[in-house]
DNA sequence: GTCTATAGATCGATAGAC
DNA sequence: GTCTATCGATCTATAGAC
């Protein structure tokens, strides 16, 4: 897609939209505040989005495509259990912890019954990637080291929720700043720590 | 106080809003939608309430008072202590995964960044208080016969968590029905018995 | 494709009669 | 206190010139 003129101004439409749904939520954003910001015509507005509607259908779109860009760096390195274990939770409190994914949750949430679909997409590539990814290394540490319950489905939701903690609640009623990374990594030490003594274990 | 005729009107008013907020949003209901299923007219409605937010700000008062005479009936018989954590946690499922609560959350959720007053009176009355009553419960088992660390409070986060697991997530997001009474049973069996587990113990 | 100007509906809130 | 009627602002979406 070369960057002629029109798309360019597809592109600056999307950002300004993108940031003021983000801040101030969708049905306070009005299409002529989208319009006065990006900045283009209202006319133009509609020749690339036939209606408000499909902009936040595309400004939701884009941002879990660049969502689940940043979650699929983690690696499944040879370390040991608890060291794994530590880089995969760290790198999801990171993930949900960020200011825009606060904000991407929030909105999704406030439109769920008017966009299932969009709540589906952001479930999909958001927080069910990063589950299926634990759940596949759970799994397979179960055949290979017979370390596990046959139920890595629930090990991993086990660990995603502990992490997530009312923490994630506070910040999403934004009644409580976001953690800083003191608070983020004590987190994280104490829930995997917890987290090994509760896996089923032979010794 | 009375049920005089304008206390009557009054509770009309608030419970057609509770509805209709809860069901379609506040962004979405107009002060006319509200008016008509009161039914009163504009007038009287705004004699009640002096504004659209000073509704909304009544509407969720309600909710959240409502929603603390729910959740206080837990009681502290002196049974084992896995009896005890699965009546805590099999009640805190049956509040969390009601339509009402669900709907409620989704709302305060949507409105968190225009009325954080509401958001903050949502979360005492709601997932704080339950929080507390779980953290003094395993504080007094602390003490009594040194089987928990320290932190009753990261140990209640933890169990209260794990309780709403991703289930809740997609609840909210809308993309799947309420849990049924047995998958509700399954989880809380589930999570008390790994919590168990993680437990620090003598032993 | 992009602009200005505006249509048509609906919003929150109010005035004045009873 | 309660009603009908309405104001001014703002909304989504479109028409027509260039």
């Amino acid at each position: 897609m070369p960057p002629t003129k029109t798309n360019l101004k597809r592109q600056s439409i999307v950002k300004a939209a993108t940031r003021m749904f983000l801040t101030h939520g969708y049905r306070n954003i009005s299409m002529d505040k989208v319009a006065k910001a990006a900045p283009v015509s209202k006319a133009t507005l509609y020749n690339h989005f036939d209606s408000k509607n499909a902009l936040l259908a595309g400004v939701i779109a884009e941002l879990c495509e660049s969502l689940y860009q940043t979650i699929t760096l983690t690696d499944t390195l040879e370390n040991s259990i608890e060291d794994t274990l530590n880089r995969i939770a760290a790198s999801f409190v990171e993930l949900i912890f960020s200011e825009e994914a606060i904000d991407i949750y929030r909105l999704v949430i406030a439109e769920s019954r008017d966009f299932p679909e969009l709540s589906q997409l952001f479930y999909d590539v958001g927080p069910q990637a990063v589950r299926k990814q634990l759940e596949d290394y759970l799994q397979n540490l179960s055949v290979d080291n017979g370390l596990l319950s046959a139920d890595a489905a629930f090990s991993a939701n086990a660990l995603l929720s502990m992490l997530m903690s009312d923490l994630h609640m506070q910040c999403l009623l934004g009644i409580r700043p976001l953690p800083s990374e003191e608070e983020k990594k004590q987190l994280v030490n104490k829930v995997v720590s917890f987290y090994l003594r509760g896996m089923p274990h032979d010794t």
